[in-house]
DNA sequence: TATTTGACATAGATAAAATCTATAACAGTG
DNA sequence: CACTGTTATAGATTTTATCTATGTCAAATA
C-alpha cells in the first residue's frame, strides 16, 4: 500500500470512471488499472464493481474510501507545511560575533533583520574565535561570523565577504603611501591577544616584534577607539578593516594611507558546526548579511 | 515521499538512533539512513540533527514528525479495517435458488447459516435458472445456486457439488433395477418447463417424448411431491436428486430403482454476476454449503 | 446479428525506487 | 593514538511503478 494507490481509488471513486481518474492522476490507464488491483490484492478487498454501470464502489470499498481519505488528507498536510515550514523564519537563532566584525558590520545589518522578520528572536553575543568555535560545538550558539580560514576542521564555514584592510597613522614626513613590505618597519599597533585580526596582520605584514617604545609601556588595546588615539598620541600606524574605516569621522578619515602596492584583505565567513538544524533561517541570513555589507563596501568604494 | 519513510523518521525519533530505528524496521541501516535523507531533501527540511549526542530532533523536524504520526496512524488503521472487513459476515446477501435445489437443499444450510452469522442478513428467493441469470445481471441478487452447465457466458460459476439422481418408480414386473438406455422406453413423468432438471433428464435419458399417456391428460407438476403422487397413481417413472431422496419417507424410499450401468448426476453451483462485491461473504457460503451437503450426501451413501 | 465503440485488463518492456553488502568517514572514549 | 560505535556513501541487485500495445468484453448502433 502507498500513497499513490490511494489517490488513485479515490479518483476512481470520484470519477466513476477508471480511464478519466488516469487522466487526472497524471499516468495511463494501464497504471491506474493495475495499481489499483494491486492495492485490492493487498487488501484482500474488491473496492470498485467495475462491471456496474457506472462503476460503483462495494460497501467494504466505501470504508476503505474513507481511511484513504484520511491518509491522503494528512499527507497532503504534512506537504503544505513543509512549505510553510521554508517559507517562515522565526524563532530564537544564537548568534556569535568576533569583536572587530560586530562593532562595524552588526549596526549595518540588526535593524533591518528584526524589521523584515518580526518573528525571529535574534540573540547577539561578542566573542572571540576561539571561544565561538567552542560554543559552537557546544551547541550554545547556532552560527558565528568570525574570520577566516580558521584551524578547527570541526566547524564548516560559508563565505559572505571579502573585506579590505586599510592602514591608518603617522608616516615620517608627512608621507601618505606606504609599500606592504615597509609596514613591518614602523612603529605598528594592534589590538590585544585574543583577536584574530591582530594575528592576521602580523602574519599579512610579517611583523616579528612591535617596534620599540618606551619600555615602561605596553601598548595594546581592546578596541579600536582607543587604539586610534594612542596611534595618534604615539605617531605610530595600526590596520583597520573597511567597515569600520567607513563610520570614522572624516578627520580621521584623513590619516588613512594609501598602499602601493594591492591591498590587504580579510574573509569574513559564517561558521556552523550543525549547518542543518535552522538551515533556512541562517540561508537567509547570509543572503541579508552579504547583501547589506556589499551595498556598504560597493557605496564606500565609489566616494 | 512515501508511508515507509514516515515510519522510518518516526523510529528515528523514538529510538534517538538511526541503526537502532533500522533494525526496528526490518531495514538496514543504510536503506533508513538513504530513506531518511530522501525524504528530508524531498521536503527541504532538515529533520534530525545527527551530530547531537544523542541523536536530536530539529524543531522543523518536530512539526513534520507530529504529521508524519498522524499519516502513519490513519494507514494503519485503514490496514486494520481491511482486516476486520475481512473476517466479518455481516450485511444483506440475496441470494436467488433454483426450485429443485432449494427445496432439499436450503433445510439443510439455513438454521446452521443464520445461527452462525448472526449478522448476515440472507434473503432467499426461489427462482428458475432463466430468471435467475436475468437477476443476477440485474443485481437484483448477489449470487445464485443453480445447476451447471448453463449457456450464460456472462454469470461465472463456481462448482458447490455433484450430486446423484435417482431413479424413482414402478418398473412393469416389479423390476428393481433398469440400465439408462432403457429409460427411455418407460413411462417418465417430469417437472414442467421451465425446470433445467427437466431439460437435464431429457438430455441425459435421451428421451424424445414422453410415453402415451391418456390423450386427454397432460401430466406434468410443479412440485416432487405432486410428481411422486403422479408417478405412483399412473405406474410410471420419474428422477430425484439424490438431496430430495434423502428427506423422503422410508415407504417412497422403497420405490426407488437401481441403475445397472452407472450413476445420472447433476452439478450444482453457486453463480454470480459480480463476483467481487461480496467476496467473502460469498466464500463463506460457499464453504458452510459444500461442508454441509457433503456430509450429508457422504452420510446417506453410508446408509 | 454483425460491427463498432468505449472501457477495463493484461503482457512485455523500461524506468525508477528501494534495498542490500561492503566500506568509508567521523566523533567519542579509554 | 588506536579502538569502538554510529552514520554516510558507493555499487550492485531486486523490486516496483509506469508506459505502450494489445486483448477482452459488453453496450450501442447499423
Amino acid at each position: 500500500m502507498n500513497i499513490h494507490q490511494l489517490e488513485y481509488i479515490l479518483a476512481v471513486d470520484q470519477f466513476k470512471s477508471f480511464s478519466k481518474a488516469a487522466d487526472y492522476c497524471h499516468v495511463t490507464q494501464a497504471t491506474l488499472s493495475a495499481m489499483v488491483k494491486k492495492l485490492e490484492e493487498q487488501l484482500d478487498i474488491v473496492i470498485f464493481d467495475r462491471k456496474a454501470n457506472p462503476i460503483a464502489t462495494t460497501e467494504n470499498g466505501r470504508e476503505i474510501l474513507i481511511q484513504a481519505q484520511q491518509v491522503v488528507a494528512h499527507a497532503n498536510a504534512l506537504l503544505s507545511s513543509s512549505k510553510a515550514i521554508n517559507q517562515k523564519v522565526e524563532g530564537r537563532v544564537k548568534m556569535g560575533v568576533i569583536p572587530t566584525i560586530a562593532s562595524s558590520m552588526l549596526p549595518l545589518i540588526l535593524k533591518h533583520l528584526v524589521e523584515k522578520y518580526p518573528l525571529l528572536q535574534l540573540e547577539v553575543y561578542e566573542v572571540t574565535t576561539n571561544q565561538l568555535i567552542k560554543d559552537l560545538r557546544e551547541g550554545k550558539l547556532d552560527v558565528g561570523i568570525l574570520s577566516t580560514p580558521i584551524a578547527s576542521t570541526e566547524v564548516e564555514t560559508e563565505l559572505l565577504y571579502v573585506e579590505d584592510l586599510c592602514v591608518y597613522g603617522h608616516l615620517p614626513a608627512g608621507s601618505r603611501s606606504i609599500a606592504k613590505a615597509d609596514l613591518a618597519k614602523q612603529r605598528m599597533f594592534l589590538l590585544q591577544e585574543g583577536h584574530c585580526l591582530r594575528d592576521q596582520i602580523i602574519q599579512l605584514c610579517d611583523l616579528k616584534k612591535n617596534k620599540s617604545l618606551p619600555s615602561n609601556l605596553s601598548v595594546e588595546s581592546n578596541t579600536f577607539d582607543t587604539l586610534l588615539n594612542l596611534v595618534d598620541e604615539f605617531s605610530g600606524l595600526t590596520v583597520l578593516p573597511a567597515l569600520y574605516v567607513g563610520q570614522m569621522s572624516e578627520a580621521r578619515k584623513s590619516h588613512l594611507i594609501e598602499l602601493t602596492d594591492g591591498a590587504l584583505t580579510r574573509e569574513v565567513s559564517l561558521a556552523y558546526y550543525r549547518p542543518y538544524a535552522k538551515w533556512n533561517i541562517l540561508n537567509r541570513l547570509k543572503a541579508e548579511i552579504t547583501a547589506k555589507v556589499n551595498e556598504r563596501l560597493h557605496f564606500q568604494a565609489l566616494s
